[in-house]
DNA sequence: AGTATATGTCGTAAAATTGCGACATAATAT
DNA sequence: ATATTATGTCGCAATTTTACGACATATACT
């Protein structure tokens, strides 16, 4: 039922990144990775008000884009930033906004148009 | 179910941000605003594979955010971009995504980490 | 070997999103 | 006044997301 393949490859691409930051628990990983010195494992569960497997689940989410890696050791996996993936995303996301912000319209009579 | 309201205000709100953005056609509608020299009313159907109606649909959920406006003439209505709203948002993000960057972790043996 | 602990996988219920047709409304044109 | 055109509103079906419990697996510990 969706059409979201009707759409240009760079949208679909754009939203899809939009899409996994979309989620406050998602974000909340993410800051919570970028907090704790060293690289915490699953224990991220006690800090996010979510059940341990729905916390896995959103970490699957940030993985499939390759924003989270995790590394196992023993029976733990210490998952940390792909800092250099966040800083792509964040630059990819920046020069499309920037694109459109080139806005020349100027029909209507609203100040920042 | 859905357990969003547990989360920071502040995540929330950013999680929020890009869900608007998280969909093609919203996309493909700010692309087309941004491009139209003219504010171009509901014609915006023609330029996007959806009916009017999930155009429209889309284009409630820009405004919810103020990204959009539209300017009531006659029977037609002139959508156009916020401009000022757009960047205060990718401002927004970008300094939500600077924070996160500022990583400190060390001990996967990841190289980015 | 047997147990405990940490992850990972699966199925499923509840909720939200997507997409659209049918109808309502409101301004213009004839 | 009536017809036309452009929007807006509602409700519904299909799909996707969210959240979690129950079970599987795999490593360490005694």
């Amino acid at each position: 039922m969706t059409k979201v393949a009707l759409f240009d490859e760079e949208l679909q691409d754009m939203a899809a990144i939009f899409k996994v930051l979309s989620h406050p628990a998602r974000l909340a990983i993410l800051k919570y990775l970028s907090e704790t010195k060293v690289c915490i494992s699953g224990d991220i569960s006690d800090k996010i008000p979510l059940s341990r497997t729905s916390v896995y689940q959103h970490l699957v989410e940030l993985k499939k884009i390759d924003l989270i890696r995790g590394e196992i050791v023993g029976v733990k996996t210490n998952y940390c930033l792909n800092v250099e993936k966040l800083k792509m995303l964040k630059e990819k996301l920046n020069l499309f906004l920037a694109d459109i912000e080139k806005c020349n319209n100027n029909c209507c009579d609203i100040k920042n148009c």
